[in-house]
Parts: structure tokens; sequence; C-alpha cells
RNA sequence: GGAGAGAUGGCAGAGUGGUCGAUUGCGGCGGUCUUGAAAACCGUUGAGGGUCACACCUCCGGGGGUUCGAAUCCCUCUCUCUCCGCCA
């Protein structure tokens, strides 16, 4: 969530940016200042009172200690209408901090000043495309055929097993899977990320740190018996190592990349979207997330860009990098980059990676900070992109390599697999 | 699943009703000494709110209670550890 020092620095400002994501923060934002204007006379009467109660009681002690009974037992009275008094102005004042929190976690990230304005995925702006586009015949397949002819994929007993959108992957199918994330691992290792094995479910604490908690709860699965959730990306528990956290500053950069299952519910989704491997309720990732001073983000955001386009350009896929405009960005991003690479039987442009800087939103939640060569802490910003999603990939690669000797896998892959052909 | 113990500052670990935001040790930072370093010695060292800056207020796992006064007593929740059982 923004900081109340954010909005009472500029509220203009924030009111004009969030405008870009279609949020129409006028009204919010004059509420938050006049409450914290309301807060800080609350707090003043409150400590006032408490000083001058822990006074009271201070002179109690030593009277007591001195054995003047009397004396003791006038000043109690005198206490006592004052605990009153304070109590009132207590519950006051947690009353308008209760609100005010709740009205700032209502309050999406401003988008930085590079997010192009926009109220949908239609005014995302295309910036870079890339990766040999491939011609196929007339009789080339979707994936979900593909799938079906090579014996790779087996969604209907996924279906018989769990569920839709929990398809089996099988023999070259399921070794295509390990090789694309133990390829994707190795890069990131290669690029200086830290890799992390973290657990895939995560309490409510964990949830609320990254921000999807409370409004997307509709969107995890949830273990009743124990109140904890299935992470729907490694970006939950990774970011998560860094609630309340003081980092000293020499430690920043912090780069970790972390390969988990991620589970979600994808409650009203339908149709094409969710055809074959486009749309899964458990699906692998590789995550990359960095800890960065505010000064750094943008660079760091830049070299993300770049490992995400190698990875696909070492794929041999088509790409594009697509800027979000500000209706299409998620509510806590600053801004956000996605990658689509073009499956092309379906002839469609499927999102692989999602890559945004949070700059202090997100820091905000999770209370992560640093502490600078002036001793003072500051909150840090974070970023995370996927490097990447598998499902759309593999999508791309059976549909795009398909020849009529066999689904070609990428030299890239080779090493992993053990297999140059699918046939 | 059964029984017990515990949760205090970066870490270790005191404190069981009255200057305790908290003894002490380690670590960190600054200094003296040294050609430099180590050792030794001296000083300093939690977070948040508030203020121009002070003052002042809050925080000893979370929440509630008792009391003039709570880290300390009571209730409750959560978590951790130990032993037993079960088990990959």
């Amino acid at each position: 969530m923004l900081t109340l020092q954010q909005i009472k620095e500029n509220p203009q400002l924030i009111i004009e940016r969030l405008a870009v994501k279609g949020f129409d923060g006028k009204e919010v934002i004059e509420r938050v200042i006049a409450l914290d204007d309301n807060r800080r006379a609350l707090q003043l009467s409150n400590d006032n009172k408490a000083a001058e109660l822990n006074k009271l009681a201070a002179q109690i002690g030593a009277l007591m200690k001195q054995g003047k009974k009397d004396e003791a037992a006038a000043a109690k009275a005198a206490v006592a209408s004052g605990k009153e008094e304070q109590k009132a102005v207590a519950e006051q004042l947690a009353q308008v901090e209760g609100q005010i929190r709740e009205l700032l976690l209502s309050v999406p990230n401003v988008p930085c000043a590079m997010v192009p304005e926009g109220t949908s995925a239609a005014d995302n702006v295309v910036e870079a495309t890339g990766g040999p586009m491939p011609e196929l015949g007339p009789d080339a397949l979707p994936h979900w055929d593909l799938a079906r002819k090579y014996n790779l994929i087996d969604f209907d007993l996924g279906v018989k097993i769990t569920g839709a959108g929990f398809p089996v992957y099988i023999g070259k199918g399921a070794r295509l899977q390990r090789a694309l994330i133990q390829f994707f691992l190795d890069r990131a290792g290669q690029a200086g990320y830290l890799e992390i094995q973290p657990p895939y479910v995560v309490n409510e604490a964990s949830g609320y740190g990254t921000g999807q908690l409370p409004d997307k709860e509709g969107q995890m699965y949830f273990v009743n018996e124990d109140k904890l959730y299935l992470i729907p990306t490694a970006e939950v528990p990774v970011t998560n190592i860094y609630r309340d956290v003081i980092i000293p500053e020499s430690e920043l950069p912090k780069k970790n990349c972390a390969y988990s299952a991620c589970f979600r519910r994808e409650a009203g989704s339908y149709g094409k979207d969710v055809r074959g491997l486009n749309r899964l309720h458990q699906f692998d990732k590789v995550e990359i997330v960095r800890i960065e001073r505010p000064e750094d983000s943008y660079a760091a955001l830049e070299e993300m860009k770049a490992h995400v386009q190698g990875l696909l350009e070492s794929l041999g896929l088509p790409w594009h990098i697509l800027r979000l405009c500000g209706g299409d960005m998620s509510f806590t991003s600053a801004i956000t980059f996605d990658f689509e690479v073009y499956s092309a039987a379906q002839g469609r442009w499927l999102e692989v990676s999602s890559v945004s800087n949070f700059e202090t939103y997100q820091a905000n939640r999770l209370k992560c900070r640093y502490r600078g060569a002036d001793k003072k802490t500051r909150l840090c910003h974070t970023l995370n992109g996927s490097a990447l999603a598998l499902p759309r990939i593999m999508a791309a690669l059976l549909e795009n390599n398909q020849t009529p000797q066999g689904i070609v896998v990428p030299e890239c892959l080779r090493p992993y697999t053990g297999f140059d052909i699918i046939d």
C-alpha cells in the first residue's frame, strides 16, 4: 500500500497518476489526509494524557513506599477519572487509524511516469518484437492435439484424478517439463540469482504481505484445516523472506530465483482461454525476485527484461514485449511488462512472463526496509518476473516446432532432455 | 495423536508488580594504541509515532483482563522446542 508520507508529499500528483489506472482517487486521498490530521490531534491528546497518568502512577509508587497511604489514595482517585478520559481518546484514535488503513488498502499503486494511458489490453503498447515467426502448413495441429498424438500430456487423465486444469505430463512430455525448469533455473543462476526452494503453502501473514490478501483470497486454494494457502506463484513465499526485515544497504540488491508449482483457482475463466495448456489450475514456473534500493530499481527492471528476452531467444520462439497500460496493470504494480510468445497453430499470442516493479508498494506492507549509510531505514523497492511460466512455453514449442518428422527440441534444451525430437 | 517446557533487542541470555525500553555477553559502529592489523581499553548500538528540534507516547509472540502501576499476575490464541507414539 501507499505510505501516508507519499500521499501527503504530493497528493495532486498521486491523484493524477492514479487516473492513468482508471482509478478516481480524489475523494479517498483527500479523506486520508483529513483523517490523518485528525489522527495526529488525537495522538497528541492521547499521549499527553498517558504522560500525565504515568507521572501520577510513579508518584503513587513513591508515596506508597513512604507509607503515605492517604495521599496515595487521593492520587488514585485522580488517576481513575483521567483513565476514563484517555480510554475514550484511545478508542477514537484506534478507530481513525483503522479507517486510514482501510482506505490506504483500497488505493492501488501509483503507475510510474512511463505507463501509457488506457483502459484495457487493447491499449497496451508493443515495445519490442523478436524471434523467428514459424510458417506452418495447413495441417498444423494445436498443442492439445499434438499432446495427444505424441502422448505427451493427458488432459482427461488429469480430470479423472483431480479435475479440469490439472494435466498429467507423460514420458517425453514430463521430461520436457523438467528440462525447461532446469534450463530456466540454470540461466537464472548464471545471471546471479540465488536459488530458493520455498514452501508451496503459506500462512495468512504471507498472503497479506504480497497483496493476495485481503481481496484475492478467492483466487487461492485454501487448506481450511490448517488455515494455509497454496501459493499462486513463488513470488509469495520468496518475497515474504524479506517481510519485517531491515537489510543493510551493502547487502542490496537481493536477487532470488525459485522454481515452484503454482496453484490458481481461476474462478470465472472460460472458453478458448482455458483450452489445452492455455490456462491451468496447477502449473510450473521459475520466478525471479529482486529487492533493490529505490535508485536502482528501474535499472534492475531493465536487466530482468533482458534476462527474460534472452530465454525466449534461446528457445527460438517468436516473442514480443507489451508495456501494459494503466488499466491493464495489476493493483500493486507501478509498471509491468508482459512477454508473449506466438503460438502458431492457435494463431494467438500467449502471455508467458510478467515483469513488474512494485516500487515501495509491496515493501510498505511487508515492512521490508534497508538501512542506509545515514543509519536511517527506508523502504526497499521490490520487483519480480516470471522466467518463465511453463505451460504456454510448452504450447508454443509444440506448435511452432512441429514438422512431418516430429517435434523438434530447441538446441538449448537438448542437454536436459536427452533427445532432440519428439516422434 | 499424548505429555511437558518455552516465546524478551542482530544473536545468546537475565529480569516474576513500581525510573525496565529493559542487567550482561557476543556481534556491529566510532575512538585510543599500532607502520598496518590483532589484542586490550573507552564510547556507542532496537523499532514505530510525534516534533523544526526537543519533550512526550507505544512496542518484551498476538489479543483481552486485573492493578494507581504489568516484560513480570490471570484468560485466550498462535507458534517453537523436548520426550513418547505414528510415519516418508
